[in-house]
RNA sequence: GGUGGGGUUCCCGAGUGGACAAAGGGAGCAGACUGUAAAUCUGCCGGCGCAGCCUUCGGAGGUUCGAAUCCUCCCCCCACCA
């Protein structure tokens, strides 16, 4: 790999939320490039929540580009500190994993990852090799290096404090944990979101006071979820997972709210300023429907986690369904017994409703079609000796047949 | 250890004896509209074959014709003081 200093630097640099300090960064890629050796690239990975989504791939792209860079991608599986659970953000008590659990989840989560990253130029590797080895003597000493009044200046500390909400001793320490796990990695550059920026900058200072340079921090944009609110997660609903179906991410991603669109364009799909210009003026000048834009956004995001193909059929079948109310080509059979059956039970049964309740007033709201016409009568029974077709709001589909 | 404030339906949050399956907001779902699963507006939003019934307001008892609301004990959280 033939890329000057400064070339590497404006790779990474791009669609980077902050690079701290930017100075050393350079510095750092010079001598790597003259050493020839790769710098170490630290990336902690939480294998309590295995379901990767396109928030997660924000940082995933960026360690792609370290890589093609001919760096090395140290990926940090927390499975000690997923006892902990970062506290940045919700206050919740995690439940501790297994070992078994976090195996598992370890892996479907590199299996995810690989889907972006090189396996060749990336390391995994177990923090609790080291901190599960940790002694209560270390742990202290470690503590020793830094203090509450610092620890508590993170925006989440500060906040939970002002709420009066609780702020566990252990959630204290997960971020001096955090920060070990560069020195034992011996990290050159730590990559996170925005929202790991604190924990990564503790990793600076630990790693100066066990006598090593310290990493240069690299954040990412947080991607924002597809109710435009929050930042994209799981346990908020508003995720769009790497590994959906095309036409279930093609889908999500033309629910954002328009305004969101630029903001996908540069975090979710990590285009450079050139691409994103290109997408704001399409926007702008008017003469292109927002939905279009948004409908390229999707494809193009989509396509680079499956095909150009792929993504193009989602886009076919999502107008179709849509824009046409028509029915996808490929619709689950669900099969039940009998002949007839009472249409509040099949909405259950087929779990198109969680309860009774639930699928009657899914029918009084006038949201269920058999065969494309509505269903008026929540007590009707519907004769399913031949195959139909119920439709449950949207573009929820299911044929039927009695057996 | 002391003092004070709290624990309400998915989340936030009102509610201090009956009109409470519990205000309001958010999320979610549906309908209309549209340019899309955008936006906006409207409706729904504990369970049950549902004009009725059943189970909810940290837990267990109690008072009462009647309790989320009052009493007792317990569990948990927060702040301040120590």
């Amino acid at each position: 790999m033939n890329v000057s200093a400064a070339e590497q630097l404006e790779i990474i640099t791009a669609g980077a939320e902050e690079i701290i300090p930017e100075e050393e960064m350079a510095l750092k890629l010079e001598r790597a490039l003259s050493a020839g050796t790769p710098l170490r690239v630290k990336y902690g990975a939480d294998p309590s929540a295995p379901d990767l989504h396109l928030g997660h791939a924000v940082c995933f792209r960026k360690l792609r580009d370290f890589q093609e860079l001919g760096h090395r991608i140290i990926f940090v599986i927390g499975d000690f500190t997923a006892r902990i659970g970062d506290p940045s953000g919700r206050s919740e008590t995690r439940r501790p994993l297994s070992a078994e659990e976090v195996e598992v989840n370890a892996r479907t989560y590199m299996d995810q990852v690989y889907k972006l990253l090189d396996p060749e130029r990336t390391e995994v590797v177990y923090n609790n090799d080291w901190l599960g080895a940790l002694a209560l003597a270390d742990m202290i000493r470690l503590g020793a290096r830094y203090t509450v009044a610092r620890l508590l200046e993170r925006d989440d500390f500060a906040l939970r404090y002002a709420n009066e909400q609780p702020i566990g001793i252990h959630e204290l320490l997960y971020p001096l944990l955090v920060a070990y796990d560069s020195v034992m990695t011996q990290a050159d550059v730590e990559l996170g979101g925005t929202d790991q920026k604190f924990n990564m900058l503790i990793g600076r200072t630990i790693q100066r006071e066990y006598g090593q340079e310290p990493q240069v921090v690299v954040t990412m944009p947080l991607l924002v979820g597809t109710d435009g609110v929050e930042k994209m997660s799981k346990s908020a609903g508003n995720y769009i997972g790497i590994t959906e179906s095309p036409r279930e991410m093609y889908g999500k991603l033309m629910s954002i709210p328009d305004e969101l669109i630029l903001t996908y364009v540069h975090v979710a799909l990590g285009a450079g300023p050139d691409v994103l210009e290109e997408y704001r003026r399409a926007l702008e000048d008017g003469t292109t429907n927002p939905r279009d834009v948004k409908s390229r956004l999707a494809r193009r995001v989509v396509e680079s986690y499956s095909s150009r193909e792929e993504a193009q059929a989602a886009a076919v079948e999502f107008d179709r369904v849509f824009r046409e109310k028509g029915a996808p080509d490929e619709v689950p059979l669900f099969t039940v017994e009998g002949t007839r059956i009472w249409i509040v039970q099949l909405l259950v049964d087929a779990g198109l409703a969680v309860s009774k309740g639930e699928a009657r007033r899914l029918i009084q709201g006038g949201g269920v079609q058999i065969d494309g016409t509505k269903v008026e009568d929540p007590e009707q029974e519907v004769d399913v000796a031949e195959e139909r077709l119920l439709k449950a709001g949207k573009r929820r589909f299911l044929r039927v047949r009695g057996s």
